[in-house]
DNA sequence: GCCGTTTTCGGCCCGACTGTTTTCAGTCG
């Protein structure tokens, strides 16, 4: 069995789990989470470093004893040391470690002292009133323990983006207009620009006297407050969104709001940096000794210690400190750069709009041109096109070229990659085209070694241009299926064709870590809407997102060229 | 367990809130 990066994070997660349970050294512990932390986002696979022969301990927060975990781990499929544990503590443990309010401490003293292993034991001796008598506990612990099981038991899925952004803007309008609020504004991972968003942080400024607090714990969507204080509270919205708000000072906006947006690992990189300077950055600004020399605002947080601001969506301790030292931070792509868009449908596949209402909505986008990629025969829960039928749609297009002149309609197709990596449509009506995007949508299940087989047999095709949607996941709905995308996006820069970022906001695929590979490898990445209607041109806001998290400049985005420049680069990968 | 122009030992980010405490530990982000 395959061992990927995020087998080996868990198994580090976990070790760390059991080792806070059994009161280790908190920085080992911390040594092992750190790890964690940067295999997941490592966009190399662990065990193919492996098979070049590179040093495992260049990498950040691995040293001599993880390297060798790590190939343990990739050899037998499991840590020794992972196994030991699980002796020593039944898995089930580590379980009710992950109910927020009981921490290693707690769970140990419930282990020992009331020999409680699994959560239906732990909600039982809640009922019981057992857990109570314990030091350290009380009858309000007890009634949270409970809570929380049962909100565990009930499992909370992240938020997609583009479903956060509703709850966030009617929040933020509300927050507003409460007396005496003068700024707001969404930190964490929604203005990190995550494709999903676990919980909300949301900052205020506001006069002394404004009642900020205490109107957020009213607002009429929350469900539960799990904590009010003067500065910070907690609640879950009725959604199942978990807000957190902090009110600062005017003075400490911009150190909060730098602190808030994290990443996590962003800050720790930052503050070791800080210590470098001698200075102490925290949610409160910039201080040398007692001091304050920064924080009104970002900027002068990343001043102090010699660097430029950089873009929250780079904030992910992936080299973007670095890149801002030696002044190569990317300029970030924005939606205005985007001059067309090169995957849609129209109401001959399973779209909502005739081709006509595409292009003229594509028109008031600003788009230069647009590309119609209905889906091929085989995907036939989607009324795909036969030869005959994509035809007659080359035609249709072909006249209305001649009526609209804002817009200029590509011709192309959705083609589904069957399962021997053959184009589900002959290459003489393929030769048509102006492109050829193509995707797969069935056969998720195949083993990895195949379906990457099966995806870079398609891109050799003779008409291949975007593979589109390249992992297929859907978020919250179904996994990515098996594939190698380092392969694919080796074989893609060989063969000069190129990669979709997927704007949808279900998938945002590719995702950040593949954008930046493709960039390093000179491909050339789509950001399509996949439009299915007219108004699905907006969901382009989420890829741009997507893309500015990978590092994404204008350049190195295919629908960003003005049209004669597309044609060109269109046509090399056309026969 | 990691790391190092302060380098092989001794640090490792740090403040707010809660509940059970009478001065603070545990948890969280």
């Amino acid at each position: 069995m395959p061992i990927h990066n995020a087998d080996i994070a868990d198994i580090f997660d976990e070790i760390a789990d059991y080792l806070e349970i059994e009161g280790d050294n908190p920085f080992r512990i911390r040594a092992y989470r750190n790890a964690a932390r940067t295999v997941r986002g490592l966009g190399t696979e662990l065990k193919d470093m492996v098979a070049r022969n590179e040093d495992l301990t260049e990498l950040p927060g691995i040293g001599k004893e993880l390297a060798a975990k790590i190939h343990e781990i990739l050899t037998t499929g499991t840590a020794r040391a992972l196994t030991r544990l699980r002796r020593r503590i039944p898995p089930t443990v580590v379980e009710i470690l992950k109910l927020p309010g009981l921490g290693p401490k707690r769970v140990r003293t419930l282990y020992h002292d009331l020999h409680i292993l699994t959560l239906d034991q732990l909600t039982q001796a809640a009922q019981q009133g057992r857990i109570r008598a314990l030091a350290g506990f009380g009858a309000r612990t007890e009634q949270q323990i409970l809570k929380a099981a049962r909100k565990h038991a009930q499992r909370r899925i992240r938020f997609k983006i583009s479903d956060a952004e509703v709850y966030v803007d009617s929040l933020i309008a509300y927050l507003k207009q409460v007396p005496g609020v003068k700024r707001v504004a969404a930190a964490g991972s929604y203005r990190r620009c995550r494709d999903t968003i676990g919980d909300l942080d949301i900052l205020v400024t506001a006069a002394g006297d404004s009642p900020v607090m205490v109107c957020f714990a009213a607002y009429d969507e929350v469900s539960a407050v799990i904590s009010q204080g003067a500065t910070r509270a907690s609640v879950w919205l009725r959604c199942g969104l978990q807000v957190d708000l902090r009110r600062v000072a005017p003075e400490s906006f911009g150190a909060a709001l730098q602190y808030f947006t994290g990443s996590r690992a962003h800050n720790i990189a930052i503050r070791r940096l800080a210590r470098q300077y001698g200075l102490k950055i925290n949610e409160y600004g910039v201080f040398t000794n007692e001091r304050r020399i920064a924080g009104e605002t970002e900027k002068s947080v990343y001043q102090s210690v010699d660097l430029d601001w950089i873009s929250p969506e780079l904030r992910e301790n992936r080299g973007e400190i670095e890149a801002c030292r030696q002044k190569r931070l990317p300029r970030l792509i924005e939606l205005a750069d985007i001059r067309g868009d090169l995957h849609m449908h129209t109401r001959a596949s399973d779209g909502h709009n005739s081709i006509e209402e595409m292009a003229l909505a594509a028109g008031k986008h600003g788009f230069e041109y647009i590309a119609i990629a209905e889906h091929s025969r085989h995907l036939s829960v989607a009324h795909g096109l036969d030869a005959r039928r994509l035809l007659k749609q080359i035609d249709e297009i072909d006249r209305l070229n001649q009526q609209l002149k804002a817009v200029t309609i590509l011709k192309s197709i959705e083609v589904d990659i069957l399962e021997d990596g053959r184009l589900d449509m002959p290459d003489e009506v393929l030769a048509r085209l102006d492109l050829v995007v193509a995707s797969v949508h069935s056969q998720f299940n195949m083993a990895r070694e195949r379906q990457t087989t099966r995806i870079l047999r398609a891109m050799d095709q003779p008409y291949f241009t975007i593979l589109a949607h390249p992992s297929g996941r859907l978020i919250n709905e179904r996994d990515a299926y098996a594939v190698d995308l380092e392969k694919v996006i080796r074989h893609a820069a060989a063969r000069g064709c190129f990669l979709e970022l997927n704007a949808n906001p279900q998938r945002l695929d590719l995702t950040d870590v593949y954008c930046q590979m493709a960039k390093e490898q000179g491909v050339l990445v789509a950001i399509d809407s996949d439009a299915h209607r007219s108004d699905d041109f907006n969901n382009l806001r989420f890829g741009i997102g997507q893309a500015r998290r990978g590092w994404l400049e204008k350049d190195d985005v295919l629908n960003t060229r003005p049209l004669a420049e597309l044609l060109q680069l269109l046509r090399r990968t056309m026969g």
